[in-house]
Formats: C-alpha cells, sequence, structure tokens
DNA sequence: AAGCGGAGCAACCGCACAATG
DNA sequence: TCATTGTGCGGTTGCTCCGCT
C-alpha cells in the first residue's frame, strides 16, 4: 500500500508515543476536538500520521478511560459476548464503558483464552472441548471476527444463527430471551428496530435510522438489566438503559455525571500519562460516549463532547492540568 | 548476575467500508 | 460510475517487564 514509504517520505515518528506527543494530542483535542484526524497531526504540530493520532487518542488519552485490571465481572462479560459477537472487539467494548477494544483483544488473547482451554472449553466456538469433534464449524466465533455483507444473506437468519449459537452454548444466553426481556419496555423480537432493515451498515445490519452503532447497542440495552446487576451499580451499568431510553440522542449530562465516578485515590487504576502530570488526573467515567459512538450528528457532537469532557476535567483539576510540563 | 522465555501491552498493518469529488 | 481519501476494525508484531533457572 506504501504505507512504509509514505512514512519515510514524511518522516513520520512511530513506536511509543513520548509524553510530550501525548500532550500536543490531548491539548489540541481539548481545544479543536478532532474533525478530521488527518489534519490533526499537522494542527498539532504532531510528526504522526494521522491514524496513530485518532489510535493514541481511543486508547490511551480518551478521559472517559478505566484503566486497571479487568474484573471478574467484566471477563465473563467478555466471554459471554464472544460467544455472541465473536471477534467484534469494538462491539464487545461497547459493553464494558471505559473499555478499548484494544484492550479487550489483548485481555482474550493472553488471558481468557488460556482460562477457557484449561477449563476444558474451545475459546473459539465456546463450546467444551469434546462436544467439539465432529461438529459442524461454528459460525459466530470463526478466526475472522468482521462480518462481510455478502455473508449476511439477511438479518433475520443471522440473527437467528447468533441465537442458535448462544443457546447451544453451555450458560449462554439467548438473545432473544435477552430481547424479550428487554421488550417488556420498548422492544420486541418482531419489531426490534434496530434489525429491520440490511443496508450498509456494517456488521448486524442495523436499522440507519437509529443509527446506533451495532447489535451491541441493543446489547446495551438489554445487558444493562442483565450483565450490570452485579456490577457497580451507581456507574455506567445504571445509566445504559435510561441512555436508550432518552431516544439515543442525549449525550450524558456532564453536570450531573459530575462527581458520578471518578478515578479514587484507592482505585488500583493504572495512571501512565496522568502519572506523568503529577499523578492527579482524574477522569470522569463517561460511559456514553465510548459505548455509544452515534453516527448522526456525531463528529460535532463527539469532538464537543471530548472537549467538554476534557474541559471538565481541567476544572475540576486546576491545579494539577495546566501545569502541562512542556 | 546473566540469559531465557512467557505474559502483557502498545502500536502498527492491511483491509473493508463510507464519504466525497 | 469510478477514483480517491478518510475512518474504523481486527489481526499481528514487537517491545518491555518479570519470574525462573
Amino acid at each position: 500500500m506504501g504505507k512504509q514509504s509514505y512514512l519515510h517520505k514524511q518522516k513520520l515518528r512511530r513506536g511509543l508515543w513520548s509524553p510530550e506527543e501525548d500532550e500536543k494530542l490531548l491539548k489540541h483535542i481539548a481545544e479543536y476536538g478532532h474533525t478530521s484526524w488527518s489534519s490533526v497531526p499537522k494542527l498539532a504540530g504532531l510528526q504522526r500520521c494521522g491514524k496513530s493520532c485518532r489510535l493514541r487518542w481511543i486508547n490511551y488519552l480518551r478521559p472517559d478511560l478505566k484503566r486497571g485490571k479487568f474484573s471478574q465481572e467484566e471477563e465473563d462479560i467478555i466471554i459471554e459476548l464472544h460467544a455472541v459477537l465473536g471477534n467484534r472487539w469494538s462491539q464487545i467494548a461497547a459493553q464494558l464503558p471505559g473499555r478499548t477494544d484494544n484492550e479487550i483483544k489483548n485481555l482474550w488473547n493472553t488471558c481468557i483464552k488460556k482460562k477457557l482451554r484449561q477449563t476444558g472449553i474451545d475459546p473459539n466456538t465456546h463450546k467444551p472441548f469434546s462436544e467439539i469433534e465432529g461438529t459442524e464449524d461454528d459460525k459466530i466465533s470463526s478466526g475472522s471476527g468482521r462480518l462481510k455483507q455478502t455473508e449476511l444473506e439477511s438479518d433475520l437468519t443471522l440473527m437467528q444463527d447468533i441465537e442458535d449459537s448462544a443457546t447451544k452454548s453451555i450458560g449462554y444466553f439467548s438473545l432473544s430471551k435477552l430481547i424479550c426481556s428487554a421488550s417488556t419496555t420498548t422492544l420486541s423480537v418482531s419489531s426490534n428496530p434496530l434489525l429491520l432493515h440490511n443496508q450498509n451498515n456494517r456488521g448486524l445490519g442495523l436499522n440507519p435510522e437509529l443509527s446506533c452503532s451495532s447489535i451491541a447497542s441493543a446489547t446495551t440495552f438489554v445487558s444493562s438489566s442483565i450483565f450490570y446487576n452485579s456490577m457497580d451499580s451507581n456507574s455506567s451499568s445504571s445509566k445504559s438503559s435510561s441512555f436508550w431510553y432518552d431516544g439515543l440522542s442525549s449525550w450524558p449530562d456532564l453536570t450531573t455525571e459530575r462527581g458520578n465516578k471518578y478515578l479514587l485515590p484507592g482505585d488500583s487504576e493504572e495512571m501512565k500519562w496522568p502519572q506523568y502530570l503529577q499523578g492527579n488526573f482524574l477522569a470522569p467515567s463517561l460511559p456514553h460516549y465510548q459505548s455509544q459512538p452515534l453516527h448522526a450528528g456525531d463528529l460535532q457532537v463527539e469532538s464537543h463532547f471530548a472537549l467538554e469532557s476534557l474541559n471538565l476535567c481541567f476544572q475540576n483539576h486546576q491545579p494539577e492540568l495546566p501545569q502541562l510540563q512542556s
């Protein structure tokens, strides 16, 4: 693709990001947002490609990231979602506020896979090894997580496949049941607005008018009542569904989110760049921002939100942040 | 103390898709 | 309709750390 030569031509930096680079990027995004990643490096004065900036922001600098070890509940959720979604890390990540797809992918590849194997479960099929021998391929958990449009005969058949696979898996939930449970309020299997159309949406073919990124959005709603009950009930978990109810249009009210969930000194959150900034960069947990990448209205809203969240941090912690070292 | 190997993690690569001209 | 550009995603690589010998 000529990417290498492009990098050489532009003398772009690669490899680990320095604190100075992080600072530049963070400042730039706080000030201008990121309407176009390709222009960010130039505007921010970075010798990086836009892609690298985007990745750095998403996986590391974003203020709503939750760092540190995954809890057992989070691991369980990942396993359950993987049984249904396969390697669609971004969709799985959408269900875990503050976690990135990269983080989850790494966790899966390094820890969870191993654990499952040790317990006699094939991480690809989520079935006991003894049961797999001689059985048909598992459509859901095949190596490549990306689902091509051409593979989608229809949303309904895919949905059925997913459901079949999930229900066949030991101990894992049935999508239809979940959606049915969700339907006690607004959705039903037969009228799930997310699944009516198979237009050009990636993955599971969603109704574009609803513009939520994926089926994950549906499970956000569903899982909020099922998965998260055992989790921290005063943070993200209890809000996922309200986000849905709010009609996919409401960004978190930062004034009410304020103080809702910060990284507390007692938390075992690992702080790297923030440590560089004297170790006191406390970021609010803003689950909707990460978990619900709205498409409609999107970039401006997202940028605006990023700016707001950063500003909020800045306001709350003025003694620390203005002291960015240069 | 040095070497080795595995684990964990950050970042890169290549591809697919969407948007735009 | 086609080409180009931008973005997002999943797979993979390579570096660092740490425990073991």
